[in-house]
This record gives structure tokens, sequence and C-alpha cells, in this order.
RNA sequence: GCGCCCGUAGCUCAGCUGGAUAGAGCGCCGGGCUUCGAACCCGUAGGUCGGAGGUUCGAAUCCUCCCGGGCGCACCA
């Protein structure tokens, strides 16, 4: 890890600076820290003199020299030399860094733990099948709560599950009035069929059903009533869909080594009255009023502050500084923005009132729980949940501006800090390409745009069991072909860790606002800039330490322990030594990537290091060979460099939520 | 109309808060399995960084305008 000397780098600039340039600490310029194109330049660059140049009346080379000169001796850095062109390089000393984290004696820079993160993802209607589009989120989510946990981040995973919406209420319309179905008859289909499948082509057939006749749709609004008011049938049968849905949900995800600590009902926020109590507060503030004139009169309002806020209608003729966002309708719902600003006064322990719990699921022996309105009758204490010092919202940029009210809502009312900690983690949505599109059976116009959006409404998508079988069974055919001696169960167990590196991989490489077109070929790929490249990369590394020990008796610890008194001109010089030495910095440079990740919100850039690092390590292996080296000081350090490349790389794919097979 | 996002090699994309010769994967062409497993490695070709101005010692990166494409702007969620 690499921080740890940055900040000694950094420390020390900082005192030079002070001490010798006379420069006050608040007229220093920020110091960044750079990687050199090339490991003969140096390790770490600092373009600090460019900044003083324009200051300090001097070039840029001679202001580096001056400050190479009076900084003397940093743990961990052999030598510092200003560059001709103005850079300050450090190169540190490469035996004892690559001694130090074997070892495991980098004492990690101290986490300040700035108090509970909850993330809230996923967040699927619960009334159809999960598709590729929710995959992103999913792999989004549970990737940036991976990178919190290793910053030493507390960090609470929440599921939001609209169970009273109008999709749950749409599939309650299909089974009741299209099919003419009651209660017995959906629990009989659930039982025996692949029951979010189902859910998937009726909904869609309801789709059809209201636009064959729009006469239609006021069975939504009942089905939607019935289901807000509780105690009937068509709400038992809404309830029933509901949490069978969400179960195939967790299923899914599972299989993606996804998981979550919480799930957050809708349907327990209305009955807890959670929106009355934001809706007093919000009065009493002013954040909302009532309007008496106008289209909107008879609303409870929100008015939108900013000039950002998105322009009115084409037709609308309005003032255009007076826009309003409707909280209560004139019918006296509330409508979602509502329930969310409840929900994330809630997040933040700002609403005064608190769910009761229940145990609804076992994940890895692990409790999963989620929110209910009675006080449970039994069964193990919920620990605590809420209470947050930040939260992460991750749902994709077409929410962006009801995410903006929110935060809004939240400095109206004076919770600047929250308002602040409030952060929508928003990405671009995943459609489908022309070939995929028309590989699914629909007609695509090549003039159209380019890519064809993912529709449940239309049932239009890639749904994800489907496309992780499909992966599964190719995977499993390439394992069984490179390692015929292992059993149909061992392979199977092998291909499902591959088909999961394959797709979140996939998902996570590209940058959050880029839209990615989804292409079904593209995804099965399981060569070049993939999941399984990663994987592949780290099982060879296994290999090579496999064979050391079985044929000399060496394992980490002893190369290791050998390293003491090892010659280090392996590592040290020639173009050899500087390839194994890039190689070595680069694993270490995990810690930094993780906190630029986290800070930009970009979990690409972890994709991309993973990538390179497998990369450099593969062409490593292939020209500097371990088991065939006869001196034994260069056999070491290169068997070293192969064991923390693996432990970083291991851990860069755990980040991912993906194993690594043994053998694939 | 207003707001946000995208435009870099044939295709799909990287390029970090401006910095050292613009990179990768796929595809194309050509090499490498009597081997630490070829899901790999090595090499060739391929780019007016959408366009025009501006700021700067320095711009793919920052600012302005324009062109092309996408998304959002409901008493839906």
């Amino acid at each position: 890890m690499i921080l740890p000397i940055h900040a000694a780098i950094r420390s020390r600039l900082h005192d030079t600076l002070t001490a010798t340039f006379g420069l006050a600490p608040t007229e220093l310029p920020t110091i960044s820290l750079e990687l050199p194109p090339k490991r003969r330049l140096g390790d770490v660059a600092v373009p600090v003199a460019f900044e003083l140049a324009k200051r300090l009346k001097k070039a840029p080379r001679a202001i580096a020299q001056e400050l190479g000169a009076a900084l003397g001796a940093i743990d961990g850095v052999s030598r510092v030399e200003a560059a001709s062109n103005g850079y300050l390089n450090f190169f540190l000393d490469r035996g004892a860094f690559l001694r130090a984290r074997l070892e495991g004696t980098v004492p990690p820079l101290a986490a300040a733990d700035a108090g509970k993160v909850i993330v809230e993802h996923t967040a699927i209607n619960p009334n159809k099948a999960a598709h590729i589009g929710h995959l992103r989120n999913a792999a989004l989510g549970d990737t940036l709560v991976r990178l919190l946990r290793f910053q030493g981040r507390t960090v609470e995973v929440q599921n939001y599950i609209d169970d009273t919406g109008v999709q749950v209420a749409d599939v309650v319309v299909g089974f009741r009035e299209i099919e003419g179905r009651n209660l017995a008859d959906v629990k009989r289909i659930a039982e025996t069929t692949r029951f979010d499948y189902y859910c998937w082509d009726l909904y869609a057939k309801v789709g059809e059903w209201y636009e064959a006749d729009a006469a239609n749709l006021a069975k939504r609004g009942a089905a939607m009533h019935a289901i807000e008011a509780g105690g009937n049938d068509l709400a038992a049968m809404g309830a029933f869909i509901a949490d069978r849905i969400v179960r195939c949900h967790l299923d899914t995800m599972a299989r993606l080594n996804v998981d979550y600590d919480l799930l957050t009902w809708e349907g327990d926020i209305l009955r807890l009255h959670f929106w009355a109590a934001a809706f007093e507060d919000l009065k009493r503030r002013g954040s909302v009023f009532l309007q008496t004139e106008g289209k909107l009169a008879g609303c409870w309002v929100m008015p939108i502050d900013d000039d950002e806020a998105p322009g009115e209608e084409p037709d609308g003729e309005e003032d255009p500084e007076k826009r309003e966002k409707v909280i209560v309708r004139s019918n006296g719902t509330v409508t979602y923005v509502g329930k969310d600003i409840a929900n994330q006064f809630w997040k933040f322990g700002l609403l005064g009132k608190d769910f009761f719990y229940r145990e609804f699921a076992s994940q890895n022996g692990r409790i999963l729980w989620a929110t209910t309105s009675h006080p449970p009758s039994g069964g193990s204490a919920a620990p605590p949940f809420g209470n947050a010092a930040a939260v992460y919202n991750v749902i994709d940029t077409r929410q962006a501006y009801l995410q903006k009210l929110l935060k809004q809502a939240l400095g109206t009312m004076g919770f600047h800090k929250e308002a602040a900690n409030s952060t929508h983690f928003a990405y671009e949505m995943v459609a489908l390409s022309h070939a995929t599109a028309r590989e699914l059976g629909y007609t695509v116009d090549p003039d159209g745009k380019p890519f064809v959006e993912v529709s449940g409404r239309k049932g239009l998508g890639v749904k994800a069991d489907d496309l992780i079988d499909r992966l599964t069974r190719t995977a499993q055919a390439e394992v069984r072909q490179r390692n015929p001696e292992l059993s149909d169960a061992d392979s199977h167990r092998t291909a499902e860790a591959i088909a999961v590196a394959a797709v979140r991989y996939f998902l996570v490489k590209f940058t959050r606002n880029k839209i990615i077109a989804f292409d079904i070929d593209e995804a099965l790929a399981f060569e070049g800039e993939t999941g399984p490249y990663l994987q592949y990369a780290v099982a060879r590394a296994g290999n090579i330490f496999g064979k050391l020990r079985e044929r000399e008796g060496l394992d980490e610890a002893s190369v290791t322990a050998a390293l003491a008194v090892a010659d280090r001109a392996a590592i040290d010089t020639g173009d050899e030594g500087d390839e194994l030495w890039g190689l070595v910095l680069e694993a270490g440079r995990l810690d930094d990537v993780v906190d630029q990740a986290v800070r930009s919100l970009e979990l690409s850039v972890v994709a991309k290091f993973a990538f390179s690092l497998a990369q450099s390590f593969s062409a490593f292996y292939h020209r500097q060979p371990i088991l065939k080296e006869e001196r034994r000081d260069v056999q070491l350090w290169r068997a070293a460099a192969v064991a923390y490349v693996r432990r970083q790389l291991t851990h860069t794919l755990a980040l991912m939520g993906c194993d690594v097979p043994a053998r694939m």
C-alpha cells in the first residue's frame, strides 16, 4: 500500500516549504502526487515547482532542485531527483517496500471512522424479474459498499422495496382482471412456476391491456387505493406478490455475491405515518405550503429555489422563477417525493420515529432484516438501523432531479450538514445494442436511436438470471475442456465464479456516466479486458506458488523470510529489475486507487487498475521465469513479487465481488 | 424552451484535481505452446482527441460559442 509513503512525502514537503521557503501554511499550493510514466523517471512525482514558479519568480527546475536538496531523508525514500523539466521525482527503497508489505508491517493510515454510512442500492420494483439494468445498480452499489468498508467505514446496506406503487398494483390487476385469479391461485402459481418470470410476462400483458382500452386504467387506480388502504383481498395479493418477488431478487443478487443489511418497505413508511411526521416538520419550517391558486391549487408544494432547476413544460407560460413541486396531491395522497423525503430524514435519524424490525431471511448465515409495522413477538433483537452520518443513494441519473429535491428539502429544514452528506450516486442507464435487441425478437429501426432502451413495461430486456445462466454454461464448457479431470460439481462451481466475474467486471469497467449499450456477445467474452482474464492471472500466480512449494519447498513465508539476506540486484538494477519493481509498485497502489474511486464515485478506476495490474503481471511472468530461474536471489525476488501481486489482485477482485478459482 | 450527460483508432472505451512521446480491449495482419496451463504473451498497421475561438510556460483535460446524439423537466415512481 502506497498511501503511508504519500503521507510522509507530503508532510515533509509541507514542512520544507514553510521552513526553508518561508511560505505561510495558508499560501501553500495543494501538493499533488503523481505516478511518473516510466520507472526510470521515479516512483512518485511532484509538480509543485510549477505552481511556485510564478510566486517565487524562479524557473521550475531551480525550485525543484532547491526543494529536493532541502528535504532531507524520508523513511522509505532512497533518493530524490529534480527532473530537467521541473518535476521533483522520488525514488522509493524498492526492497524495503516489498518486504514490509509481505511481512504486513505497514501500518494502515488511521481510518477516521466518521460515523455510519448508509448505502441504498438495488431497489427494484417487486413485480417482475430483475434485468440487466438492475444489475448495473447492484454491481455499483455493492462495490461501493466494499470500497467504503475497505477504507474502514462502517456501512449499512439498505434495499428499498416499493411495495405500494403502481408497478405491484399493475401485476395485481393482471392476475385479477386479465387472468381472473384469486390469492390461492396466485400462491399456487408461485409454487409451480418461475414466479418472477411469470410476472415479467404478465406485467407486459397488463401494459398492452391498458393500451387497448384506456378505461382499463381505472382498475389500476382502484388497485392502488386498495393496496394503500390494506385489509382487503387486493392488498393481500399485492403483499404476497411483493414478498415472493423480493425473495427472487435476493436469490438473483446472492448469485452475484450481493447482499444487504436491511430491506426498507415503503408500506411501513406509510403505515407508521413517517410522512405525517416529516410533513409537520416541513410545514413548521415553511419548506412546503398549500398552494391556493393556479393549476396546483389545493396541493402542498415545495418551491424549487435554485436557478439550476429544470424549466416548465414546453407549453408552460408561467414565470420561470416560480417553479413548484407537488408533495401532497389535492386528493390528500402523498407523492413519491414526499415518501422519499421522510425516508431520507429517517436515514439521518432526523425523523424522531423508527420502524419495527423482523427477520426476513438468512444470507450466508447472517440475518437479513426487514422493516415491519408492528412490534415483533419474539426472535432476536434487531441491531440499530438508521442514524447515519452520510447517505449514498445509488440510482440512475434519470432521477437526478428528484434526488436534488431531496437534498434541498434537508437544506431548507436547516439540516445543512445532512444535506451536504446526502449523495446521489448517479449512473447512466443500460440499454440494449441493436444486435441484442434483435436477438430478443424485437424489430429495430436502424435509423433510430443508437441503442434500444430496456423496458419492463414492454417486457423488453435481458433477464439477470438468464444472463448468468448463459455465462455459466459457456464458462463450464471452457472449464471442462481445459480441466477434464474436474467433477461436474467442481467445474460448475468454477464456472459460476467465472460468470460472476464476467458480469460484474463488465458492469463496473465503464465510467458511470456512459450509457452501456449492452451486447450479449460482448458480455459473453472471456478474453481481453474481462473479469475472467483477471481471475486467470491470479490462478496462474497461485499455480506458480503451488509448483514452487512442490519442487523447492518454498512458500510465501519462507520466501519473505529469505528476502532479508537476499541480494537486491534483482529488484534494484537493470531492465528486469525495473520491470519487477514496476509491478510491485503498481500492486501497491490499491489503497490510493480505492481512495480515488470513492472520492470521485468513479468505480471504473478500480476495474481499470485490476486489469492493468493483471496485464503487467502476465507480461512479467512470461519474460521473467520463476521456477526455471537458477540464481537463487533473483528467484526469491521474483517469487516475492508474484506473492504480493497475487494478494493485491485477489483483494481487488474481492472489492468487486469476484472470487478466484484455483483452476479454471 | 431550460437543465444534465456523451462525442478520442474500423468497433467498444481509458486518459486521475491541466503536465513528461495521446493509451487499452476487440477486430485486422504477422510471430510464439519438447510449457511456471495459449482464457496467455510479443510485434505491425490504425487518431485533424466533433468544430472554432480563448486562458496558460503547457489543453483531450479549464472557459465561451457552435454542430451532432442521449436523458430529464407530471397531482408516475
